[in-house]
Order: structure tokens, then C-alpha cells, then sequence
DNA sequence: CGACTAGTTGAGGCCAGTCAATGTTGGTGG
DNA sequence: CCACCAACATTGACTGGCCTCAACTAGTCG
């Protein structure tokens, strides 16, 4: 009934061994079941069976050191990549040099889902700060989920779900001003640090204020003096990447939320 | 192995009876085998077989009136949606009553594909022109995919061409200039006709000047008055709706594609 | 024919970008 | 440990691209 191969139906070995800045921790046993990120990553609601088959389909966990790069264009797509511990940038390149940060994933997230349609990736993912990640090599993953609906319902879950998030996204770049976006952008990453069991009214931010400037399309200047006029009234507290939302539900309402 | 059930997994009949401007056309026989777009469409590469198999999860063609809405925000996923003949749009509306549109879709593409995170769509799609539908229940066509890799690959692809596309967007709308984005757009949709066989320098838009507009998050005016520059260069001919590249490598080199 | 929608064009204003100077922080090596 | 340097961040002055508001035209439909 099948026809031609799935274009990653090669064998999922590396051609290459990694390069040094991602290091495999191939020795270190870790496993779904004791993951801090469970209940956020692939194997949500999958009973003890399907995570250890989960574990076992985890061809290794990597970790990426700060700066380096996970995947980049052009690489040929074998494997999504969930975060274990730690963040990453995504981003895209256009031929005149120019790119855009297409997102900031942190642990529990998954990676590469651009991967799936054109063969090989068409972003670069890099990690913020020392990152780990675990490996999911497709074609394995993708047998795996014919036999547990509950993991093909969560890959399909992690692919449609980033639509969505691409979707909020071109809202807010097509309709939105300089501020919403980046009030948008704090209270979005207060709400994941809250389900990850952090603080959502304190945290340190990642990334530079060009990387927050290019993920929301606007220059590094006007977001630094956002922070600042935000700081004068009184709604956050800002020192250097350290932010503290003084007043959340003003935050909400100034970008019409609830 | 599997543990809860996969949200869509209920029965995929409507509850309701369909509205009147999206009429069945159960009585037509219609085949992926003899449909115009099958190159482009989810039945891409698959055997007689699993094309039969494939025309037997297909509970049902629709046809959707001009400015009809074939699904809304909130209401529970069922399906995708494969568009045989037509142009819808696909937009989200912010609480505040903003909207972006997120697409605009032809003959091959599938839609809906928001729909499968949270177990209801997050946008709206509405047709442009009188539009025909393949409605493909997502709980069938995710069990016929078990057995056929190729179908598999298909709905993987559609997904993640999904997620490219959507960066893309991210790409035009953060970093790239009004007339960059007119350009970009016109020579995206030139390109799209072209696969499907018609004037990849000749065509007729389906959409208003707000509509365009909204998608690249400009204004009205703004799409006007650069339709209008861009005649006044020479590049192309306008008339209403009805478009001329007349210097598409030039339009090539002003967003410096090649 | 009038009402309505779609599109064009102009005048003026503002938000965010650009350019530039200065301050701050953190990693590295002496 | 501390000095140094480069990367990161802040702030100011000015500019300009796109938005806003508004008037007008063209086409459509009852």
C-alpha cells in the first residue's frame, strides 16, 4: 500500500561525529519518567510502556554549549530535538543577510518541526545558555507513535501548536504597536516560566536586547528605551536582563488582555 | 500501549446540519485521482490503493459560498480541509477586534491545521470566491496514515510547509519594508499560479487592497499607492484587481531573490 | 437613481528607525 | 585579584516611512 520512502526514512546515524561545543552525554542515564519537563514535552499522558519505549527511541542527549549552534539551513532534517534544560533562539536567514528570530524555546519545548517538509531545516536553532537536549530521531519516533496514539496526538499536538504560535506572532508583527509587542513578549514569558514552576512576576531574560528586538521587529534602541519608559511608570523594574513585573493585570490590560 | 485518547478521536459526524451556504455535493462523484490538484494535495505520491483509500476517508465534498465561512474560532476540530477549486483566507482576531490575516490558500493546500492543538480551530477561514472542499475527518485520515507512509509524509509535510511559510511571514512582516512586501507577495502568488498551470505573469486577485494589506500588515492606502508606484516604474500593470508583472526580474532583484 | 463598496490620491502627523555619544557589564588574561 | 576590553545597553537628536484623515472616483446592485 506504501509507495516511495518518506524522505527521512534514511538511517538516522550522523554522517559526521558531533563537533566539540555539542558534547553527547550518551553515558549520563536519563530518563522521560524523572524529567523535570514532562509533563511539557512529548511524553505527556503517555503511560509507563509508551515512555520507556520513548526513552529507548531517545537516540542520545546532547548538550549544546552557550552560543553554538544546534541545527542549522541547509542541514539535512533527521531529528526533532525536545529541550531538557535550558533555551534556545530559532531564527531564519533571508539572502540579503537580513533574519528574524522565529522564536525562544525553553525546556520541554520541541525543535526542528521545519524540518519535516523540505528535507533539511530551514532555520538555525542556537542555545541562549548552556542548553541539553534530547535527540529524537524521526523516523524512529514516527514508528514509535503508529503504535501509541497518545504520542502521535502530542506530535501532532507540537506541530500545530507552533502554527499557532507563528499565527499570534504575525498578529502582533502586522498590528501591533512598539509597546503591546514587547508587554506581549514579557507576559508571554512570564506564563512559561510559571508552568515550568518559576516565578511569572520575576526572571532574568535570556537573551540580548537585539535578540528581543529582532524576534519582535523592531530595533534594539526603541526596545531599550521601552523598558525604560515602562520602568517610569512604575509597571515593571528593570536591570539589565533582571526584569520584575510590578504590575501584572496593568500589563494585561494595556495589550487588551482579559 | 496508548493511554488517553487522542482529542479528536470522537465521532466525526457534525452535530449540526451545515449551514446553507456551505452546501454538500455528497452526490458528486468526485476522485483525488482525476482532481486537478492531486500533484499539490495531500494524495501526493501515494499508489492507486491508498488513493481509493484515501477518496473513502473523504466524508464529503463541500461547496462554500463567497464570503462564507467554513470553520470559526472555537469550534471543535473535526477535520481538515483540502481545497479543490477556490481561495479562502485564513484569519485571527484579537480580543480587541483586531484581525491579521495569517493566509491566503489555493487549489491543493489544506487548512484547518490550527485546529489540531487545543481540539478546537483558532481561525477562521473564509472563502474569497465560491470554493470547493474536500473535507477530510482527521480521525480517518490519521488511522489510513498508519498503513501508509507516504500519506504519513504527506500530512507531516503539509504541517511543517505550514510552519516554514508562517516564518517566512515572520521574516516579511519584522524586517522587510512596505513595497518589499508588496513585491514579495505578488511574486508568491505568481509562483503559486504557475504550479497549478496558469500565467505565472498574468492573474486576477481574488482579494481586496485591505485584505492584501491586513496579510502584510499594512494599510489600505499603502497597498494603493505602491500598486500605483510600482506601475509608475513600469514594473507592473494594474487594473483594479487584474495584475501584470511586466519586469519580474527586476521585482526579483528589489527583494533580492536572485 | 441613490446607496454602497472598493479603490485612488493628497496633506499632514507620529511612531519607530537611524546615527551618534556615553555608560555598564562580564569574561579573560596578566 | 583586578585591569582591560569587547559586548551589551542606555539615551538623545533628528529623520522618514507609513498611518491617519479626508476627499473624490468608479463600479455594482436594488
Amino acid at each position: 500500500m506504501a509507495t516511495r520512502p518518506a524522505p527521512w526514512s534514511e538511517d538516522e546515524q550522523l554522517a559526521a561525529p558531533a563537533p566539540l561545543h555539542v558534547a553527547s552525554l550518551r553515558d549520563r542515564p536519563i530518563q522521560c519518567a524523572s524529567c523535570g519537563s514532562r509533563e511539557l514535552c512529548m511524553p505527556v499522558g503517555l503511560d509507563a510502556e509508551a515512555m520507556d519505549n520513548l526513552d529507548r527511541v531517545i537516540s542520545n542527549r546532547v548538550r549544546v554549549q552557550k552560543r553554538a549552534t544546534l541545527y542549522r539551513p541547509g542541514e539535512s532534517f533527521r531529528a526533532l530535538y525536545a529541550i531538557r534544560i535550558g533555551t534556545l533562539k530559532t531564527l531564519i536567514l533571508a539572502e540579503d543577510g537580513r533574519e528574524q528570530i522565529t522564536g525562544f524555546h525553553m525546556s520541554g519545548e520541541v525543535v526542528g518541526l521545519d524540518g519535516m517538509a523540505g528535507g533539511s531545516y530551514t532555520c538555525q536553532a542556537i542555545a541562549l545558555e548552556d542548553t541539553e537536549i534530547c535527540v529524537l530521531p524521526f523516523k524512529r519516533l514516527d514508528e514509535l507513535a503508529l503504535g501509541v496514539p497518545a504520542l502521535r496526538g502530542n506530535l501532532y499536538r507540537v506541530l500545530s501548536s507552533d502554527i499557532c504560535h507563528d499565527h499570534s506572532m504575525m498578529l502582533l508583527l502586522g498590528s501591533r504597536s512598539a509597546e503591546e509587542r514587547l508587554v506581549f513578549f514579557l507576559l508571554n514569558l512570564a506564563a512559561r516560566y510559571q508552568r515550568r514552576g518559576y516565578s511569572s512576576s520575576e526572571f532574568v531574560l535570556r537573551m540580548t536586547r537585539e535578540e528581543i528586538a529582532s524576534y519582535l521587529g523592531l530595533k534594539l534602541e526603541t526596545v531599550s528605551r521601552l523598558f525604560s519608559h515602562l520602568q517610569e511608570q512604575g509597571l515593571l523594574q528593570v536591570q539589565g536582563r533582571a526584569i520584575k513585573l510590578l504590575d501584572s493585570p496593568a500589563l494585561k490590560q494595556r495589550v487588551g488582555q482579559h
